[in-house]
DNA sequence: CATATAACTCTGAACTACAGAGTTAATCCA
DNA sequence: TGGATTAACTCTGTAGTTCAGAGTTATATG
């Protein structure tokens, strides 16, 4: 069966995998907005992502408040498209696999 | 942004859940084949999934080796429903998005 | 009847997730 | 100018989760 990469496969990453994926590069207020998690929590995460050079940061210089930007790395992209295929293979997504399957099926909503 | 059901986004969970809803139903030996997983981690996940009643088991009675069958609940399979749509919105899921995001891409392997 | 084995269940150790307190430095207003 | 405020992180401890393997029960088998 197909594994799901741990690092990618926690609500919290996913999202923020998929938002930088998405927005190409973030900073960590726009992420905290955005996904609505406390400071502790985000900078945890972050973290592990970092750690394992699925995202990279980029202090910003010049005058003005210090920010650093957030954004997913090429091996980070890849490893959230592998992810992606991995979901693939293992939910019927898109096709509409649940409410086909039979067993148990029909009361699948209006 | 879209949460994540985190009963269902947890690598072994997710795969579970997946192979249910596919298979109809499972015993805890097949299970515990198919994931390749320890008796005890089969056990406290079916748990938890039993326990938010997305999971249901049955039985066996009559003669021979008692064993409990395994499937989905309706709860479940709708659970499941949802946590798949979720992923659809957040994830650029069957569109090739990451490779045409622009920024950083182009290195996406050929 | 003794041994083996399938099918679970329990327990505790290791790890993860999380909130909030703490830190640093830039801006604001008197 | 300088004290207060706030944005932008970072650290730390607690609570919760995940996991493997030891333990249990009951059926089959020599």
């Amino acid at each position: 069966m197909e594994a799901l990469d741990p690092l990618l496969h926690q609500p919290l990453r996913t999202q923020l995998a998929a938002f930088l994926a998405g927005a190409g590069e973030a900073s960590f207020s726009e992420l905290k907005r955005s996904l609505d998690v406390s400071d502790g929590n985000l900078e945890s995460h972050l973290k592990k992502l970092i750690a394992a050079d699925y995202v990279s940061l980029q202090r910003s210089e010049g005058p003005g408040r210090a920010q650093t930007r957030y954004s997913m790395t090429p091996t980070g992209l890849a490893a959230l498209q592998r992810y992606i295929q991995a979901l693939h293979k293992l939910l019927p997504i898109g096709a509409e696999g649940l409410a086909g399957a039979g067993h148990l099926a029909g009361n699948t909503g209006s």
